[in-house]
RNA sequence: GGCCCUGUGGCGGAGUGGUGACGCUGGGGAUUGCAAAUCCUCCUACCCCGGUUCGAUUCCGGGCGGGGCCUCCA
C-alpha cells in the first residue's frame, strides 16, 4: 500500500511516489544552534524521524537520503558569542552536540547528513551570484536582496498574494528594500561580527539562502519531501522556493511540502515572555526520553498538541504497561514478523500516529492474552517491528522499570530494593503474611510497586 | 484587514452518510493470603442554526468559539 502525505502546496493528501525509488530525498529545516532546544523544536525532529523510518522500511534503508541541516550562522548566535566573548564556533559546536544528545534521548535516528551553513559558504555565494546575474536579485546599501516581483510563483505555497500582505505589519520595512517583501540573501557584517568575503562585499548570508544552496549541493534540484514547522511556510519556505526555482529555470524545489503543527504549553502559546518554554534538556531530568517521544506522537503531527504534565504522566503509564508486557515476554524469542497491517496502514495514511497507537493498544492486548509460546513469539515480533517504525520499545524492559525517571534511581537503590523484595518473597513462601505485609509497606514508602509471581516477585517504580 | 488550520464523551484523541476506534479516569466482576499485573464488563460525545438526504457527528451554507501566519520563530 502506498504512503499518502498531506502536501501544503496543493492542500490535499496525495499518494506519495518518489521520483526515484533508489534515492528518496528528504530535507528538514533543523535547529539554529545558539542555545538549548525546546520541546517544540523536537516535534518536527520526532515526527519526521518517524517518516524517515517509514520510508526506510518502504524503500530500503540505503534508498532514503535524509538531510537535516544545522544553522550555524545567525544573529542570535552572534549575540550569544559576543556576550560570552567567544568565537561563534564555540557556541555552535556546544549546542549542536547538545542537540544531538537530546535527539538520541528521544530515539531520533541520526539523519543521513547534517549540512551546515558555514560548510556551504561557497555554494551560497555561488547561488546569490547566479540570481544577481539573472536579474532576480539586486544590490542595495551593501545588501543583496531577492526581488520577489521577479518570481511570478511567489506566494503559491502559503496561498497568499503579495497585495494581501500588510507591509510592515510586524516589522518596519528596511530602507534598502525596493519592495517590502524582498528578502535579504546577503548582508554586510558589523565590525565584530563574523564575516565572509564575497563578490558583493564582506558579510554573511541571510537565513533562507542556506537551505536552497545546501539542497542543491547535497540532494539535487528537486527533492521528494521538504519538511518543517508550520511557521516556516511563510516566509522561509516561500523564499527558498523563489530562490531555487529562479536558479533552476522554474524546476520545482520539492514535490511534497510537509509542515507540523505547534505545541501549546498548558493550552497557551509557548513563548519566552510567558516563561513557559520547556527545554528538552530539562524535561529529560524528570522523564525518560521515550516518554517525551511517545507524548509527541499521541497527537496527529499537523494538529496542535497541548503539552501538559498530564500528557506526560499518561504517556509514562501507558509505556509502563507496554514494557510490562515485554517484560513478561522476556524469555520468549521474538519471531521475525512484520508490524500489523492496520498499524502500517495508519502510518501510511499521512502518518496517523494516534490511529497507529490505537492499533498498538489492541496488539498489546492480544499479546497479554497469548497462551502458547508460538503466539507469544509472534506477538512479540509484531510489537518490536511496530516499535521500530515509530522509535519505541527499543530498550530493555528491565532497565525501563529500574531507571524509570528521576535521579533517585541509582544502582545502590536498586540493590536495596532487590533485597527487600527477595526477603518479602521468602516471607510469603513461609506464609508469614505479617512479615510480608510489613515489607510491602516499607516498599510502598519507597514508591515501589511489587508484583508477585509464582517464581518470584518483580517490581517497578510507581 | 488578508490567508491557513481547528471545534468529538470527565480527559486525551482517531474516524465515519446508517451497527457510538483506542487510551486514561470512574463503577462492577474474575483472579490474588492481601496486592499488583492481566482479563471481562458498564457509564458519558460529535459547538450552534439552516440546507441536501429515507437517514448527518460525517456533505453544503451561515454563525459562534479556539489557534497560527502576514518577513525573529518548530
Amino acid at each position: 500500500m502506498s504512503i499518502a502525505l498531506y502536501d501544503t502546496r496543493t492542500r490535499r493528501k496525495r499518494d506519495f511516489e518518489p521520483a526515484n525509488r533508489e534515492e528518496v530525498t528528504m530535507y528538514l529545516c533543523g535547529p539554529t544552534v545558539y542555545s538549548y532546544a525546546h520541546i517544540g523544536n523536537f516535534r518536527p525532529a520526532v515526527v519526521f524521524d518517524t517518516l524517515f523510518r517509514l520510508l526506510r522500511a518502504e524503500y530500503g534503508e540505503q534508498s532514503v537520503v535524509y538531510a537535516r541541516n544545522i544553522t550555524d550562522v545567525d544573529d542570535r548566535i552572534n549575540q550569544a558569542a559576543a556576550e560570552q566573548k567567544v568565537e561563534i564556533s564555540v557556541i555552535t559546536e556546544k549546542y549542536a552536540a547538545i542537540y544531538r544528545e537530546d535527539s538520541a534521548a528521544l530515539n531520533i535516528l541520526p539523519p543521513s547528513m547534517e549540512p551546515t551553513a558555514t560548510g556551504h559558504m561557497d555554494e551560497m555565494i555561488d547561488l546569490v551570484s547566479r540570481l544577481l546575474d539573472a536579474g532576480h536579485a539586486y544590490q542595495s546599501e551593501g545588501h543583496v536582496l531577492f526581488s520577489v516581483s521577479s518570481f511570478e510563483g511567489y506566494g503559491k505555497l502559503s496561498g497568499r498574494a503579495l497585495e494581501d500582505m500588510r507591509p510592515g505589519a510586524r516589522v518596519e520595512v528596511a530602507s534598502y528594500k525596493r519592495a517590502p517583501a524582498d528578502f535579504v540573501m546577503w548582508k554586510p557584517s558589523g565590525k565584530d561580527e563574523p564575516s565572509w568575503d564575497s563578490p558583493f562585499g564582506p558579510g554573511r548570508p541571510g537565513w533562507h539562502t542556506e537551505c536552497s544552496a545546501m539542497i542543491e549541493a547535497k540532494l539535487g534540484t528537486t527533492i521528494d519531501i521538504h519538511a518543517g514547522g508550520q511557521d516556516l511556510i511563510f516566509p522561509h519556505h516561500e523564499n527558498e522556493i523563489a530562490q531555487s526555482m529562479c536558479a533552476h529555470d522554474g524546476v520545482p524545489l520539492a514535490r511534497f511540502w510537509l509542515h507540523n503543527g505547534f505545541l501549546d504549553m498548558d493550552s497557551e502559546k509557548m513563548s519566552k515572555s510567558l516563561g513557559n518554554v520547556k527545554l528538552v534538556h530539562d524535561l529529560l531530568k524528570d522523564w525518560q526520553g521515550e516518554v517525551l517521544r511517545y507524548a509527541l506522537l499521541t497527537g496527529h503531527y499537523r494538529a496542535p498538541l497541548d503539552w501538559t504534565g498530564e500528557l506526560l504522566a499518561r504517556s509514562r503509564v501507558t509505556l509502563g504497561r507496554y514494557y510490562g508486557t515485554l517484560r513478561r515476554l522476556g524469555d520468549v524469542a521474538a519471531t521475525d514478523e512484520p508490524a500489523p497491517a492496520g498499524f502500517i496502514a495508519a502510518l501510511h495514511d499521512d502518518l496517523n500516529t494516534p490511529q497507529a497507537m490505537a492499533k498498538l493498544s489492541t496488539l498489546f492486548k492480544a499479546a497479554n492474552g497469548a497462551k502458547t509460546d508460538a503466539d507469544k513469539a509472534k506477538f512479540k515480533g509484531q510489537i518490536l517491528a511496530a516499535g521500530a517504525l515509530i522509535g519505541l520499545f527499543e530498550q530493555d524492559p528491565e532497565s525501563w522499570f529500574k531507571q524509570d525517571n528521576n535521579e533517585t534511581a541509582d544502582a545502590s537503590d536498586n540493590a536495596h530494593i532487590d533485597q527487600l523484595v527477595a526477603a518479602r518473597f521468602k516471607a510469603r513462601q513461609d506464609k508469614n503474611w505479617a512479615e510480608a505485609d510489613r515489607l510491602r509497606e516499607q516498599l510502598n514508602e519507597l514508591k515501589i510497586i511489587v508484583e508477585d509471581k509464582p517464581d518470584g516477585s518483580i517490581w517497578r517504580r510507581g
